[in-house]
This record gives C-alpha cells, structure tokens and sequence, in this order.
DNA sequence: CGCCTTGTTCACTTATTTGTTAACATTCGC
DNA sequence: GCGAATGTTAACAAATAAGTGAACAAGGCG
C-alpha cells in the first residue's frame, strides 16, 4: 500500500464525510497528497521547505492536508520552491 | 490568431513585465484564458455563469483576468459550473 | 451612428487564507 | 521505553480574495 493509498484509507476512518464522499470524485483531496509526495521525493522536511518558502512548517503542513482551500499562488511557490511545476487544465 | 494569441499579444503590449518574463515560462496566466474559452464553447455569457455560481458577473470577470491569484476551490466551483473538470498535476 | 449586450475596472465590505507561535502527536533510532 | 526529529492542530492577527454595485469600455447589429 503506497502513501496515497495510507492516506486515503487513514481519511476515511477519521473523516465519516470523506469516506461517504470519496467515490463520487473528490479529486481536491489528493492534491494535497500530491504535494507531499513530490516534497519527500526531492528530500525535504517539512521545515526545510518552510524555510526556503519563507514560512513555517505548520503552514506546509496546512498547505498539504487542506490542498483545497488555498491560493492558485500558494500552489505555484510550493511547487517551485521543489523545481517542479504546476499544471492546471479544464477537461 | 486564437483567443489565446491575442490574449496573449494584448497583454504583453499592456504589461511590459509580463512581456518580459512571458517566455521563461509563467504559465499562470493561461489558465484565465483556459477558464474563458471553457465558459464561452459552453456558451455562458459571464452574466449567466455568475448566476449559476451565486455571483455577478464582476467576479467572472475577476477570475478570468487575475487566475493567479484566486483559490483552488473558486477554480473547481467555475469548472463544475460549465460540467468541467479541472485537474492539477506537478511534474 | 445609436442602441443593446457583453465584458472590464474600481471601491468598498465581508469572508477566507496565510504567517506565526505554541502545544500536542507521531515516527524513528538508540 | 526514551529522546529527538518530524508532522499536525488550534488560535490569533494580518494579508488577501470574494461579493457586490456602479460606472465605464468594447463588440455586434439594426
């Protein structure tokens, strides 16, 4: 079982709406997990990444367990700040 | 010349910055004229749009030129809007 | 041109996100 | 288990986006 899938299934036993929710196609939810992933693959804590974006750890903590309230910007410096790149599309 | 190209020429003769930076590769703006050309080959005029999310057509008119700036869920809710979906990748 | 629709911008208020700190939880090596 | 590093959550102030109304600009169409 890889992260996303722990993340998921951690998700759903906290969080009775999500589980009821998931299947019908929550997708904002992974982006978080997306993040996170890409963070931990270019090999930064938390507070690493923090520092290089100007912040503090519990605002990438946020940034990652609540992808989907934050800022389109917010994405992008994240992003950045791990030389990687944002892409949105409309389908 | 597309929407895009013309978004695109309109913008750098308005925005020196913009034109300047253009080509290393802020793709932030595209997405504005992504939502824009969604919403007419949907055939909403913006007014219509901002009826349908509870808004005025002032505030469609906003994401569509400052899409940078706006928040994730702001994006989805105008997608879902038009029967669209979006989709955020990093790479 | 003159009129109507569509689209943009501004100013203001309200709602929400972000920065920050501190407390707490979890994970990992010893 | 214990301690240290990593990660999460809550609360508050500050920054910023969204809601709104009105004035203005641009695009068709008669």
């Amino acid at each position: 079982m890889d992260d996303l899938q722990r993340a998921i299934e951690k998700r759903k036993s906290t969080d009775p709406e999500f589980a009821e929710n998931f299947d019908k196609g929550y997708e904002e939810f992974k982006i978080g997990v997306l993040l996170k992933e890409a963070r931990k693959s270019a090999g930064f804590t938390p507070e690493a990444l923090a520092e290089k974006l100007n912040t503090k750890k519990s605002a990438i903590s946020r940034i990652e367990n609540h992808a989907d309230d934050i800022r389109l910007s917010t994405l992008y410096n994240y992003a950045e700040a791990l030389g990687k790149k944002i892409k949105v599309t409309i389908q």
